[in-house]
DNA sequence: AATGAATGAGCATTCATTCAT
DNA sequence: CATGAATGAATGCTCATTCAT
């Protein structure tokens, strides 16, 4: 066995317990799972985590990161696909659905992180966060260069935009209510956080 | 001591332990959060706790509630006071900037809840985010009649305000990142919210 | 309220609490009674039961001693009644079998008091039932005066009849197996143990 | 070490729980049992006994199992062991104060078995007792045949016989009174239980 | 005398982690 | 590398007993 194959068996079984760590820590509450039952959803021993892992915690941790990583790549693709930065918002928009109504799980797992993340995790995983919010960002400051997006400050928007449809999303997920999702159409919440509340023209405060 | 002094002193009791509760369930996650140690934060025996509450769950819950009674408070306030839609709009965001600068650890403590709530919380506590919605919705179904807000699905517009305004204090207190948020004024997110990303004439989508 | 109205309420109310414990203690494990109920069920409040006992053992011995009272009365009885030896034994056996049907009960309170008795209880327990021995010995002993029964260990021929026939009563009731002990007629019990297990004139050992 | 060490390994270690674990409740009641002090007294971890029971509950049961075992052997023996029924019997008496002299906490668990199997266990271990008085009954069916007893209910009579010398044994050791067993001689025993009470040729009710 | 609110010692059980094999 | 038996710290909850009223 050369190195390669060592190396690649190596990470053939931390993925395979990261992926079953996934599927558990998505389903329950972090303190209800178990590691006795991480091991065998994996197929490898109790020791073998710890082989891989430093700890139950750090597992979660890397586990919250092999999903960041499918959604970050997702949010990039759709960031480079359309045309207009309304486009390239629309996009991130209808894959967001699309990804909670496969992975609604993730959501689950995406606020837990925040809790836990925010006792137990490293910056690092922070990290993730923010970069969407930069991602989302530079596609705004795009659109405003553009002259398709009004003046404003572009991180706030960036965190608006992402933060009104979070929490549609996990509105839905959380409280099983996606039917209250699923009746709203893209346009309909683009135009909501495009064109804003008011009637054009309307004099606000 | 008359029968008045005697309840009032049994309420400051529950009151204690809640209060005292309160601060510890919003610093930790729950399955940190001993029964011990609320006791001896609320002064009282271990014992005593179990003669105001069922149980840890029922405990948590009741702060939940405790908790949501000042907010919900304050929101009606809100809702109350200016005259048009958007001026309570507005009233609402500023409270809430308030609101998470005096108590942060709610914020904290509403995440958590989201996510015990989802498994171990009766409907009843998820009947007080529902509440919050409706409140909302029908200041801006008010201004949809009285022509401020363009003709939209008012839930959907409801969560969406909640929704990125919650985005934005959960980030400044998760992320201990309030400069953030205390650097945008409360006329700037509305600006964004209720007038929308895009430069007004700008076809879309 | 002179002197003898207040013993008399004491008495009434020590007593009212003895009667309840009796009915609880004869339910369940020593353990699995807590006092809270033995005061609902008395009537009384939690504290006033230590006005009256020292602690939940000595409750415990109270019922007891309180138990065997009857027993004692209705086994005096018994001994008195018959003419022969063999009659007041019989009568015993009779007594019992009825005393069973009435206070099942009883018979498991026994049981678990020579369990806590050899562990909690004081000698002055145990004394009941050295008496009850006592006193069935003295009828044995009477009937071998009058030759009714043979020359033999009158303690030792008591403790294997009262022994006999516990044995009976406590499978009985404990298995809940009674219909096995209503098929056997006292004559029949009575049979085998004044007449022996042996064929007349067979040789043995 | 080979696979066969391995296993002895283990059953020498839940062997070595049971035998603490016996000793232990033999000497208390069930309930002022705590699994820590079984855990010390195994020379095992806490956690340990639950890789063996389940609960201290099917701990307590495996306990009695266990020390039914070499009583149900040393029955067997003797019930293979005599020529007559009346000598079969009388080793099982010879058998039952030796046994207890040596075995004396047997009798201890053996009476708590009865209260707290009859609220806790299952039947399982009812099934003991009958298995013993099944066994004893066919010796004594067999002494009827052979015209050495008398006609006579033979489970009635095996309840008789074992019921008598129980709660001699029961006296000898609750009590501490054993040298009132030990002044009797199992001859003396056998010729009241076998021949009876009564002077031969009285005339009884 | 009577009460019952308050107490805190006590206990069964779980599970992350280690380490001998 | 891989294992899983062994561990013991940690915790929610109960209940006999006390004591201020």
């Amino acid at each position: 066995m050369d190195q390669k194959e060592h190396n690649s068996e190596k990470v053939d079984k931390k993925e395979r317990i990261i992926r079953a760590a996934l599927e558990i820590f998505s389903s329950k509450l972090f303190h209800k799972v178990s590691m006795s039952e991480v091991a065998v959803a994996s197929g490898v021993g109790k020791g073998t985590i710890y082989l891989y892992f430093d700890s139950k915690e750090s597992l979660f941790r890397e586990v919250i990161k092999y999903s960041y990583s499918f959604y970050y790549e997702a949010l990039k693709e759709c960031l480079e696909a359309g045309n207009s930065a309304y486009e390239k918002l629309k996009e991130v928009m209808t894959m967001q659905k699309d990804f909670m109504q496969t992975q609604k799980r993730f959501i689950y797992l995406l606020a837990e992180e925040k809790l836990i993340g925010s006792l137990l995790l490293e910056d690092e995983a922070f990290q993730c966060q923010q970069d969407i919010i930069e991602m989302v960002r530079e596609v705004i400051d795009e659109g405003i260069e553009k002259g398709e997006f009004k003046i404003m400050d572009s991180t706030l928007a960036a965190k608006v935009f992402m933060g009104g449809i979070a929490a549609l999303w996990y509105d839905a997920y959380v409280y099983e209510n996606d039917k209250a999702l699923r009746q709203y159409s893209v346009d309909e919440i683009m135009n909501i956080i495009c064109h804003g509340f008011c009637e054009p023209g309307a004099v606000t405060g």
